[in-house]
DNA sequence: TGACAATATAACTACATAAGAATATAGTTG
DNA sequence: CAACTATATTCTTATGTAGTTATATTGTCA
């Protein structure tokens, strides 16, 4: 692992980057974005996937669609949403190894 | 940029990566892994850095550390915390080209 | 136009938590 | 032990927001 290039971010960056995170923080969010890992959807085929109501999975696919991550088409009377910004996968593996490596070190201390 | 592998988790999974990306939510809480990034500082340093006050930053340091990104070492009376998951500034990293791409097409469509 | 279907919005409730203030705990030094 | 310093904890207030329910909007088709 090659160290990290120097981070100098403003605390207002950071704010924005906060905001990011807040975004992905909400696990029927990341369910929203796994749906659409194979392309795009109608509100109505993500709400049954992700086992939610219609009116919530419309709120937060807004909240997904003005961060930028998520991109509307509307055809007729239906409305597919598709990813709009890939690294929200990216950032997902990051997270999943890093829990990965803590769970299993966590896992060896009893294994003595 | 080559295709994320396939993306299989389970919804408890999705749960974990949530709460750590919420950990990641809080602007102060990223100052502070900032502060961290050249080496171990003891608590008041910490909350000079980043200019709060110290029962804040206290708690803040207690939530990295549970969630495994901060390591702590008592010499004395003080107490020194260290980053413990580099993996925080890779997906700082992430965040931060997503949020530049996504201004820089942004401020492109006001320049005809 | 009227009935229907898909999606969005509004009002509300319940819960989580950040920040501040006061205090407690632990370690050091005289 | 007493005074001091560094850090942690407790309690409170204020704010944000996820989820629910009911309703509004928009589009299609008869």
């Amino acid at each position: 692992m090659s160290k990290q290039k120097k981070w100098e971010m403003s605390p207002e960056a950071l704010n924005l980057v906060a905001e990011r995170f807040k975004i992905l923080a909400e696990p029927l969010r990341l369910r929203i974005l796994q749906a659409l890992e194979d392309g795009e959807r109608s509100v109505t085929e993500i709400t049954a996937v992700v086992e939610s109501t219609q009116p919530n999975v419309s709120k937060h696919l807004k909240t997904l669609q003005d961060a930028g991550l998520l991109a509307r088409r509307q055809e007729g009377n239906t409305v597919f949403y598709a990813i709009a910004d890939e690294s929200v996968f990216a950032l997902c593996d990051v997270v999943c190894a890093s829990l990965k490596a803590r769970l299993a070190t966590q896992s060896a201390i009893f294994k003595g």
